[in-house]
DNA sequence: TTGAAAGCGCTAACAC
DNA sequence: GTGTTAGCGCTTTCAA
C-alpha cells in the first residue's frame, strides 16, 4: 500500500505539505506532489483519515427489507441523495425483527456518521441507542409512538389521507361492506393507513364491522391468509382495502386462486403501487406515493444534521394519491358477491 | 468517545490486557474488563482496528440499479450472506454507466475488503483496478470479454441454456417467425440470450430474420419501443422473446396500449421472473432463476477469499428453468397477427 | 509556506 | 499472563 510518505518522500517534502495539499491548501510544491501521486497511483486511506477526524464518509440505512419495491426505490433515492457529499451507503435489511434491528443499530452505530432508519415497531430503542453515540438519526416511512422519537428528523407520508381517499372511492361507488387487511398496528404505516379508513368510514357512517377488520403483517402471505378468511365469511364484503404492496401481491393471488372476479364480484385497493399494476386485468387502483423522493429527502436531511446544521427535528410528510385503474366498481346488486369454494 | 484506555484504567490493567480479552483470550481480570466495558458502554473502534489490521469489515456490492427486482434480490441475499462473517455492505448503483462504475470502483477499492460487482460492459476496467489494490472482486450475473477478468471469482446463470429452452417451447408449439428483444451485446447476460436464442433457431431451421433482431438497452422503456417497432412490422411475428425483466415489462405495455391480445394473437415469453408475472392474464411465461442464491453465492466465494483462501478463479454458472405459463400459444392460423393501428 | 512531532484507538511483538 | 512500546496513515498544532 502507497502511503502519504511515499508520496512526500518522491516529492522531496514533508507528508504535512502533501496533507496540506490534499485538503486543497496552496502549496509550492503542487506539481511536484501531483506527479508523485500520480506515478505511485496513490489514494489517501480514509481509515486513516477517520481516525484522525472522526469522519467516517459512511450512513447506514435500515430497511425491513430491499426486495420490497418501496424500499427498493428508498435505498436508491438515499443513496443517490448521498453522492453529491461523497458519502457511502451501508445496507441492512432487518426483516422486521426487531431483535436483529436493535443488533445492527448498535453494532453500527460507532462505525457511520449517520443512521437512517425505517424501525421495526413503534416502541423502538434506536433513537436511545443513536443519542447517546451522539450519531444522527432519520426516520423513513415510520416513526416511533414515544417520545423517545423526539429530535429524530422523520420523513413520512400521508397514510392517513391516503387510506381515507381510497375508502372514500369505495364509498362513493356505493359500497357500505367494506374490508380492510392493514398492517402491523405498531408500525406507523400500519396504525395510520388502518385509521385513515376507519376514520373515514366513521365519518361517512359507515361502520367496518369487527371481521372485515383483519390484522396481518405486511407479508405476501399474511394477505393471502386474510383475503381468503374474508372470503370464507358467511357475508363477505364487497370490497378491500390492503394495506402495502406485499399483502395486496398475497390478495390478488387469493382471488385468483378462488376464482373471484375483480371488480364485478369484489373491488381492491392497494396502498403503494407495483411496476406491474397497471398490466393487470382489471389495472389495480392504488393509493401511490413518490418513493425515491421520500429516499432521497431522508438522506438530504440527514446531511444537513453531518454538515453541522442544529435546530429541532423536521418532521416531513409527503403526500400520497389515489391512481384509479380499473379494479373497483359499484358493488355487485344481488348483494352475495364473492362468496367460492377453494378450486384446484 | 470511550476508548479502549479509559477501559483499562478503569479496570486496572493495561490496554493490551483489555485488547487481549476483548480478542478473546485468557486474563486474569477479564472479570473487572467486563464490568468497566458495561459501566462505560464500551464498543472497540472499528476504525482504529482497521487502520491497525488492515481489514475493513466492508464489502462494496455495484449494481446497475437495485430498483430491478433482479439485483434487489441479490443484494438480499449477499447481504444475509454477510452477517455470518460480520462483514458489511456497501451499496451503489452504477445505472448502467460505465463511467460512473470506474469513478465507484477506484473510490471504493482502498476502502473495503472486497467487491461484487455486475459489470456495466464486457470490456470492463474493474479488475485491473482491483488486481493493483489487491482487493478480491466478484463478478455477478456478468463477466467480462477480455481475460483481465482471469482471476475473477464468477456467478453466471445459465443464459444461453435458459433463451434456448424458451426458443424451443416456442418453435415446438408451431411459431416460425420468432422475434426477439435483446438487450446489450457487450453484456454477458444481454449477448449469452441472444445467442442462446439465435443458436436454438438455427438449429431448428427457424431462421431470425434481422428485422426480428432488436436491439435493446434492459430498460423498460427500450422493451416498449422494440415492441411497438415489431408491431408495426409488415409482417409482424409470431411470438417475442424479451431478454430481461424490465424490458419484459415494457413490451407488456406497449402490448396493452396496441390491444393485442396474449397468447392469442402474439406469445410472449420473458427472461427474469416478477412478482406479479402470475397474476396477469394471461400469466406470463418466464425463465427463471434464483437471485437470492446467485446473491447469496457470490458473497460467500468473497468471503472464502478474503479468509485467506488462493487458488485459481471458480467461475459458476447456476440453472434456469422455463417456467410455463399462460403466455404462449400456438400461432394463429390465418398468419396474419398482431398488426393494430394504436389507439388512445 | 513549511517541517517536526504528537496523537487519533487499537494491536502485536517483545520482554518480563 | 501481563505491561511496555512501537506504529498503522493521516491531520494538525507549534515553531521556524
Amino acid at each position: 500500500m502507497v502511503a502519504i510518505s511515499d508520496v512526500a518522500a518522491r516529492a522531496g517534502v514533508s507528508t504535512a505539505t502533501v496533507s496540506r495539499h490534499l485538503r486543497g491548501q496552496l502549496v509550492r510544491s503542487a506539481e511536484a506532489i501531483e506527479a508523485a501521486i500520480a506515478e505511485l497511483d496513490y489514494t489517501p486511506s480514509s481509515v486513516a483519515r477517520s481516525l484522525k477526524s472522526g469522519v467516517k464518509y459512511a450512513v447506514a440505512m435500515v430497511v425491513p427489507d430491499v426486495t420490497n419495491p418501496f424500499f427498493a426505490s428508498v435505498v436508491k433515492g438515499a443513496e443517490t441523495a448521498s453522492r453529491r457529499a461523497q458519502y457511502n451507503v451501508f445496507l441492512y435489511n432487518t426483516d422486521e425483527d426487531p431483535a436483529r434491528e436493535q443488533k445492527i443499530i448498535r453494532a453500527v452505530v460507532h462505525n457511520v456518521d449517520g443512521i437512517i432508519l425505517a424501525p421495526t415497531t413503534e416502541h423502538d430503542e434506536a433513537p436511545a441507542i443513536a443519542r447517546k453515540a451522539g450519531v444522527p438519526l432519520v426516520f423513513i416511512d415510520r416513526t416511533i409512538a414515544t417520545d423517545a422519537g423526539d429530535g429524530v428528523d422523520t420523513v413520512l407520508v400521508d397514510n392517513t389521507g391516503g387510506a381515507a381517499a381510497a375508502a372514500r372511492h369505495l364509498i362513493d361507488l356505493g359500497h357500505r361492506r367494506i374490508a380492510v387487511i392493514a398492517g402491523p398496528l405498531d408500525t406507523t404505516p400500519g396504525r395510520e393507513r388502518y385509521e385513515g379508513v376507519l376514520g373515514e368510514c366513521r365519518r361517512r357512517r359507515v361502520p367496518i364491522p369487527e371481521q372485515y377488520r383483519r390484522m396481518s403483517d405486511f407479508r405476501e402471505d399474511g394477505g393471502y391468509q386474510q383475503m381468503l378468511a374474508l372470503l370464507a365469511l358467511e357475508t363477505p364484503p364487497t370490497c378491500v382495502i390492503s394495506c402495502n404492496n406485499s399483502m395486496t401481491v398475497g390478495a390478488l393471488k387469493a382471488l385468483a386462486d378462488m376464482r373471484v372476479s375483480v371488480p364485478e364480484e369484489l373491488s381492491l385497493v392497494g396502498f403503494d403501487d407495483l411496476d406491474l399494476a397497471p398490466l393487470l386485468s382489471p389495472p389495480l387502483t392504488v393509493v401511490r406515493r413518490d418513493a425515491v423522493a421520500q429516499g432521497s429527502l431522508a438522506m438530504r436531511l440527514l446531511l444537513k444534521r453531518l454538515e453541522g446544521e442544529t435546530g429541532k427535528a423536521r418532521s416531513i410528510t409527503l403526500d400520497t394519491s389515489l391512481t384509479v385503474r380499473g379494479s373497483c366498481a359499484p358493488p355487485p346488486a344481488d348483494g352475495r358477491p364473492a362468496r367460492r369454494k377453494a378450486q384446484r
